[in-house]
DNA sequence: GCCACACATAAGCACACACTTATGCGTTTC
DNA sequence: GAAACGCATAAGTGTGTGCTTATGTGTGGC
């Protein structure tokens, strides 16, 4: 299941944290833990998880391969939420997320 | 923090399958237990967990307990998703999710 | 009052998972 | 070609987590 990976892998905080470093820009995995008080492997095993689940994609440049936000597990996690817009709060001002014509 | 409670809570297939549930109308706990082959304490804690995520709210009528989706969860999950909007395919046409004026 | 019921909580167990160290693989550099 | 580098993978370990059975708590019906 497709969605199943992407949660999975968001429900760890160290692999939403790489998810926001690479949203404000790609980046290779050697960049990333910078800061980040990770091991090499650890960091290769969250990315491995996060492209699996599409939320990053990889681009291999010689030996480095640089990272960056995959905008399909996204568009995934909107589907999702999409589903139950429904129930999505209306009285909630500061949120004033729309969605048109997404009738399947 | 409040996401990975949320992320935690969606992490597991069942927790979702019971949200989906709720949100074709709330029902009490041992009305969601039908058709899913799962036992009343395990149920029971899986609802405290989306509770405690804030996807599901409970209102309690006599001794039954009735649980319905709480939209803050959903706005939560939102919100996450609105900061990376800067990702957000605008290939995809079948996800028409626009967002409008959401700067913090 | 007492039993049945709906649900929550406690305690224990098996498994998933995030980490570690060690090693392998491909590329660049000299 | 050999060493250094960037990254992936293997194997092992401790902790978290979802399940179970057992029991507790509160409500409604007789």
């Amino acid at each position: 299941m497709m969605e199943h990976d992407i949660f999975r892998a968001l429900a760890d905080p160290t692999r939403r944290a790489i998810f926001e470093k690479l949203a404000n820009g790609g980046m290779n995995a050697s960049a990333l833990r910078q800061g980040m008080d990770i091991s090499q492997p650890a960091m290769s095993q969250h990315l491995a998880v996060l492209r699996a689940a599409r939320l990053v994609r990889e681009q291999k440049e010689g030996r480095f391969v640089n990272y960056e936000v995959d905008p399909d597990g996204l568009a995934l996690i909107a589907q999702w939420l999409a589903k139950y817009r429904a129930y999505w709060p209306a009285r909630i001002d500061a949120l004033k997320l729309l969605l048109k014509d997404m009738d399947q």
